[in-house]
DNA sequence: AGAGCTCTTTACCAAGTGGTAAAAGAGAGG
DNA sequence: CCTCTCTTTTACCACTTGGTAAAGAGCTCT
């Protein structure tokens, strides 16, 4: 493995785990038994690291989802398969949720970035929920809006766990599933079409 | 008003739109035209001066809330009153609310503090969810759960800009308004009995 | 006038920050 | 063997960080 490729893997992890401003070079370069200036060398600059931290990121992140959404059981639903799919990156890559957190924190220009890469997700999303509307198997309303009511419940119960914890919540394997499921059902009743 | 108000004022500022880490003492004194060692006389350490900014802007989160519900017309429901209210703190307050993204972001022991003091409104909140779906105006579900559902459903569209920037979501006074409405309608809807 | 108090300032400091300059290794081709 | 290129390291640097020590400043009470 490449030097440069283990640098970005632990970059990735410090930034989406515990912050791009807590996190140093000398500290990212001390875990990986290196020279900060060999961090500097491959990448410029610190911001130049996070450009490619996101940039991969941001691939995977939509690689993922994509790949989720296409290889579903017909059985199970967009949503359903969006949130299965969020949930198990919770799980096996947290600190790639972490570091979308950490980038709408960091606001411009890492969120516009990132959003270049995402932007086919956010397009298929909003033409998915447009069309569910359309057919009359969801709710109408803005479906811009809905997209981020339904991203911040999903992000919500999937990464905050200092939230969870403080709202009294266990936080285990098996709960973790309690929870993925009632956050379906309260996704699927917040989309249903008014009665 | 006195010296160390200022200093708590201007640091709930600070943290709740900088971030804890992004606000050096140094900055913050200047902002002030004080010297960092008035800072530190008042509080003792940065860490103190967070705990008191803590503390304070918690009780102050409390009280907005509990007198938005218990001052609600009583056509409103108890959802939509703290919709509102979060979204007049949004307005007027966003340090508050930035704070509580900040804390839930730094995590142990500064969680723990604020939720102590927010531990009267959550156990009122589950207090309320549950008589409501034992009257069967709510469907039933884990209500520690449902609460951290909309917690962050209403934290995302109140407070996270980037995000709604991101996707494609105009910010503007009168935008607001209609975020909030299609928001009431999502959680009615997310938390109406099952047909 | 002086003592004692609270508050604020000046003067430092050790540690850590991102970054520059340049030297040293290491492997490949002539 | 020499040199060229890519990579990594050593040696610095200016600046900022949170924090300590101590000196003033302004006030009230005796």
């Amino acid at each position: 493995m490449s030097t440069s490729d283990r640098i970005l893997d632990a970059a990735t992890d410090a930034f989406g785990l515990r912050g791009y401003n807590a996190t140093s070079l000398d500290a990212l370069a001390r875990d990986l038994d290196v020279r900060k200036q060999t961090v500097l060398y491959h990448f410029g600059s610190k911001d130049g690291l996070l450009e490619a931290v996101v940039d991969r990121a941001a691939g995977e992140l939509s690689d993922a989802l994509s790949e989720a959404v296409d290889n579903a059981p017909p059985a199970l639903g967009n949503v359903e398969a969006v949130v299965r799919a969020t949930f198990r990156l919770a799980l096996r890559r947290p600190e790639l949720l972490g570091l979308v957190r950490e980038l709408s924190r960091l606001g411009d220009p890492w969120v516009g970035r990132a959003v270049e890469s995402l932007e086919p997700m956010v397009k298929r999303a909003t033409e998915f929920l447009e069309a569910e509307m359309e057919a009359g198997r969801m709710r109408r309303s803005d479906s811009r809006l809905l997209l981020v009511s339904v991203y911040s419940t999903v992000m919500g119960v999937a990464t905050e766990v200092e939230i969870l914890r403080a709202f009294g919540v266990e936080l285990t394997l098996r709960t973790a599933a309690r929870r993925r499921k009632e956050l379906i059902v309260f996704l699927h009743s917040a989309l249903a079409p008014a009665e």
